[in-house]
DNA sequence: ATAATTTGTAACATGTAGTGCTACAGACAA
DNA sequence: TTGTCTGTAGCACTACATGTTACAAATTAT
């Protein structure tokens, strides 16, 4: 859904290993509506990136280490859009351009996938955490 | 604007080297409305891709040759947003998570560009119309 | 000149996706 | 039992791309 504000909130998380931050203390760091918070934690959550608890005290928390989850990790948990997207009309019948559009934007995004997501997988949380991108 | 739509125009207009197509030609092979079509035609006029021309007859076609125009080229004249994008709301003064955040979603995202367009620089409209992306 | 065609652009309507907001059931701690 | 959180539904609001209509200006052909 959106990566800007599901990166943030792990971020957040990894900032203060061993707490749980309820969906106010997040709403309040990023700026936002604490639902939209719960929204996104919950997308986080059903991939196993971080454990929520109810009630008092309760709130989000790493899953693991932040040293063991990539950014790769939170943009294939929040199902964002390929890098390279085609426009979502069918082919049209009478033309031989639009028949083959699918499969050269599908290749074209393989392409430009295949070298973003090695940056992304081997940047961890903890190495954002350390300001320390891509060496 | 639309990535998508320029490059279904941009292709188009490459598998008919030397001949003008309307926007009435290039809609109905996209699906869409004619002036979707003039709006992107005219970005990517603007940046010299493509050469239009008023009256009977009239349309658009490729500036230069196919081999001379890239992905990039395309991608740059549409104004694409960055591969990586943060949300847009501003740092909160009181919190120390959200003052880094610009800085790290910039930096993330210059390396994921980093690696994203040369591919897009290599690859030319020709190379798509063979069929033949990434070596 | 005149008529027909096409771009370029404005103005407004429509569709769509993300977000804000309220509400509330269920889980949990004290 | 009470109060605090999450998870989620439902609906309003906002922002933005696209659809639609309209028309001036450029160009071609007669």
């Amino acid at each position: 859904m959106s990566f800007g504000t599901g990166l943030h909130i792990m971020l957040a998380l990894a900032y203060n290993p061993g707490v749980r931050l309820s969906s106010n203390d997040l709403a309040s760091s990023i700026d936002v509506n604490p639902v939209t918070v719960r929204r996104v934690v919950s997308e986080l959550a059903a991939s196993g990136l971080v454990d929520t608890q109810t009630g008092p005290g309760g709130g989000a928390m790493l899953a693991r280490p932040a040293n063991r989850i990539t950014v790769q990790d939170i943009y294939e948990a929040l199902g964002e859009p390929p890098f390279i997207e085609g426009h979502s009309k069918d082919p049209q019948a009478h033309c031989i351009v639009s028949a083959c559009m699918p499969r050269v934007f599908q290749r074209l995004n393989e392409a430009v996938t295949r070298k973003a997501i090695p940056v992304l997988r081997s940047t961890t949380l903890q190495k954002l955490v350390d300001e320390d991108i891509e060496s």
